[in-house]
RNA sequence: GGCGACAUCGCCAAGUGGUAAGGCAAAGGUCUGCAAAAUCUUUAUCCCCGGUUCGAAUCCGGGUGUCGCCUCCA
């Protein structure tokens, strides 16, 4: 197994600090509106990655924090005119729904901030007595020119970083690139008590209490979008070296962008998305289809179109299972041949190599052909199980079998009768407007050699 | 100014030294009353120039273009 690094910019072999298990830290929400559909790539790649580790037998743990209390948050409430901790409940509550809806399983911690004050402030207060921190006028910065190696993540150098390139400079603290560990509050701000008087913590320093109140000193694998690698990540790692010495991760990991028409999406380019919005259009596994299709590294540009023809083709897959007659129930007797398991060692090398879904996907499909060449149930056994480790076909149980009621069931196969004698009588426009009005009731009919065949459109 | 990524068929995309996976779309054939599904067939020499090599989409150098980071950001 390679995972590529940020740290050292490189493919690496995997070796997790514990045999056999494995803890995995992604940066989650700051829970200051919906999340738009760029979120969602590390949410369904990390998803993939831990479904991924315990199909080769790992024990995973995944943690997703979720920031409650932040600046965007206090903005928000100012526009939306209700209390911050109203703004952190509304929109916590939309991301794990809308997450639920991309098919994303909940992680198993999701650490809130504002259950880690005390903790931050321990972390804060050993900063300062360690003088990696200091305070002026109720705020504390880390001292980022006493950390040894900062920009090590990044590959940034002190002297050369561009200081008020994009944000202007903070003129209270000693190097442009210090950064806040504690905020003191302004009148009306929510606040804790400190021992730098009443704030509230910076935004780096709660993953690194998080990761090590819940695995311990060093975790494994780390992941985020590529934009958090500077400075987000890199302040976490130098909080955490500067408290106990200890490496953070051992593996960083980072999805690239999403793009709208080649550039970045943003709230000033007018070309946002929220998620929620686009899986009122596209179904969850044509989403899931659409970023999964690219290597996760990789920025991928967005567009309905693309949407379309991968949910076009996830339904060919689909098309491929229903069409075999599949029965879940009684597959365990099916064993996979050579030929078979041959499909399942490539699926496995690709994902090895550094997560490479792409490649994956196009096994599914190699596979879909060679069942529909000869027909060997097996292989759709295979199907099901590697499609699965993708995180599709969630909803198999209910495609393949007709969910309805037993009379709507008595009913469609009148109609299928009725319709085979007007066939038999050559009265095709009274049989093909029996298929059709069935259609429009989402009801699809199929002439096969075995008779007509019917299925509810999903 | 510093640092970095990317450029492969109409569209999406894998491939990092051995002669171009896969998906979508399109065209034609088989099957069908028609349709759907399936199936077969057809469609690229890899941004440009130079170099290394028996051999390069893959390595090196130089261009061109696009994008990103340099303390809001997945």
């Amino acid at each position: 197994m390679k995972i590529y690094n940020t740290l050292t910019n490189k493919k690496e072999e995997f070796i997790p600090v514990i045999k056999d298990e494995i803890s995995i830290y992604v940066c989650g929400p700051t829970v200051y509106n919906f999340f738009h559909i760029g979120n969602a790539r590390p949410l369904i790649f990390f998803d993939v990655v831990k479904k991924y580790f315990e199909y080769l037998g790992n024990k995973v743990t995944l943690v997703r924090n979720i920031t409650d209390i932040d600046d965007k948050l206090i903005d928000q409430s100012l526009e939306e005119k209700i209390p911050v901790a109203d703004i952190a409940e509304k929109y916590t509550k939309a991301f794990l729904e809308d997450s639920g809806s991309l098919g994303v399983s909940p992680a198993d911690h999701q650490p809130k901030a504002t259950e880690y004050i005390g903790e931050m402030i321990k972390l804060i207060k050993e900063l300062e007595e360690r003088s990696y921190a200091y305070e002026i006028n109720g705020d504390v910065y880390f001292s980022v020119t006493n950390s040894k190696d900062y920009g090590k993540l990044s590959g940034k150098k002190l002297d050369e970083l561009q200081a008020g390139a994009r944000v202007k400079t903070n003129k209270q603290k000693k190097h442009p690139a210090d950064f806040t560990l504690w905020k003191k509050a302004k009148p009306g701000e929510p606040k804790w008590t400190s021992p730098w008087g009443e704030g509230r913590p910076g935004w780096h320093t709660e993953c690194v209490v998080m990761s090590r109140k819940l695995f311990g000193k060093t975790f494994d694998i780390h992941g985020g979008g590529i934009d958090l690698i500077f400075p987000h990540h890199e302040n976490e790692i130098a909080q955490a070296e500067a408290s106990t010495g200890n490496k953070l991760a051992n593996y960083w990991m980072h999805n690239g962008y999403l793009n709208i028409e080649g550039e970045k999406m943003s709230k000033s380019l007018d070309n946002f998305f929220t998620a929620r919005d686009i899986l009122k259009k596209f179904n969850a596994e044509a989403i899931r289809f659409f970023f999964l299709s690219k290597h996760y590294r990789s920025p991928i540009d967005f567009n309905e179109k693309i949407l379309e023809e991968s949910q076009q083709a996830i339904r060919n897959l689909y098309n491929t299972i229903e069409n075999s007659g599949y029965d879940l129930k009684n597959d365990i007797y099916l064993k996979y041949d050579d030929s078979v398991q041959k499909y399942k060692d490539k699926f496995i090398v690709a994902m090895n190599d550094d997560f490479n879904t792409a490649k994956a996907i196009a096994i599914l499909f190699e596979i879909s052909k060679a069942y529909n060449k000869i027909n060997d149930k097996s292989l759709i056994k295979l199907l099901i199980e590697l499609g699965k480790v993708l995180g599709f076909f969630s909803d198999l149980e209910r495609t393949l079998s007709n969910n309805i009621e037993p009379i709507s069931e008595k009913l469609i196969s009148l109609l299928i009768e009725y319709r085979d004698n007007f066939k038999l009588e050559k009265k095709w426009e009274l049989a093909d407007a029996i298929r059709d009005d069935l259609k429009e009731l989402g009801i699809i009919l199929k002439d096969t050699l075995n008779g007509t065949e019917w299925k509810i459109k999903k």
